[in-house]
DNA sequence: ATCCCTGCAAATCGTTTGCATTGTA
DNA sequence: TACAATGCAAACGATTTGCAGGGAT
């Protein structure tokens, strides 16, 4: 909790002004509570759930309501503006940083994810298509396990 | 729908056998209802819903109840017997076949599930492993998109 | 003035739980 | 006879939907 975070990280503004062109490309309005959700997705690794997403918004806007941020995260998805981690029977994470599948890792005690680097999936996909004769559009590579921290608490 | 079935493919009596084991191993009992479970997951490649299993339990045993099918499976995830896939806003599909943690190809149209086989995804686990400082015990790699059927009606 | 967005509440859906009854070892 | 398993219904949690009111273009 008391990690030194070097407030929003670089490139953050970037990403906003991204989302915000996605959105009026498409027609959409960036209305105030979309640009708070916005502003965290781009401003957060740790790949939020919705009701932390709901928690920070609702601390500049108190009236924001749940449904508003699962509207907006479903059109930024179709957007793909957000990449939705959906786990069965924790609900669904969400990465705006990176809005395209890549692997992750999850802590199973804390909850924690992280995306490292990872050499690039396509191959396995490609090989997948190969092998299954289905046409691979989209992946969700997920390792289970404990993070670094609850290792050592374990 | 009309594919040609060989009927119960082979292994399946031998799965059976295992899984049996594995209940009474476990002190657990061997109900009718249970076996009728595990008689479908070891006999079944389409990777099952809840649902379907409880429909095809209860032609057999018309009073049997979701739930019994809920911890019946519970219970065999808890011994290994049963791969679960839990996806997130279709529920989750059950592997009895091959319980451990392998690639799938999933139709985004028709539901269809596939595991062809494949090099083993443990080199990726252990590079997720030293690259994020996790310990990974687990992985679900699902490859999404239209399997060759659902391709040609496309 | 129109149309989109918001916020609230109610509805859904898959899954879990509590508990009395039943069946089995 | 004990004790575990079943079955039913109620509870649950995440997400979706319907709709009236409010804002922005």
């Amino acid at each position: 909790m008391s990690k030194r975070r070097p407030a929003p990280p670089q490139g953050n503004q970037q990403r906003i002004e991204e989302m915000t062109q996605a959105l009026r490309e498409a027609g959409q309005r960036v209305t105030p509570q979309r640009l708070a959700v916005l502003k965290i997705l781009a401003g957060s690794s740790e790949h939020p759930s919705v009701e932390k997403i709901y928690e920070q918004v609702a601390r500049e806007f108190p009236t924001t309501s749940l449904a508003t941020v699962y509207k907006t995260l479903t059109m930024l998805k179709s957007l793909n503006q957000v990449l939705e981690l959906g786990f069965a029977h924790w609900g669904s994470r969400y990465d705006g940083k990176t809005p395209h599948p890549h692997p992750h890792a999850v802590c199973l005690r804390c909850g924690a994810i992280a995306d490292p680097d990872m050499p690039p999936a396509e191959d396995m996909a490609r090989e997948m298509a190969r092998r299954s004769g289905y046409r691979i559009d989209a992946h969700q590579l997920d390792f289970f396990g404990l993070c670094p921290r609850c290792q050592k608490k374990a």
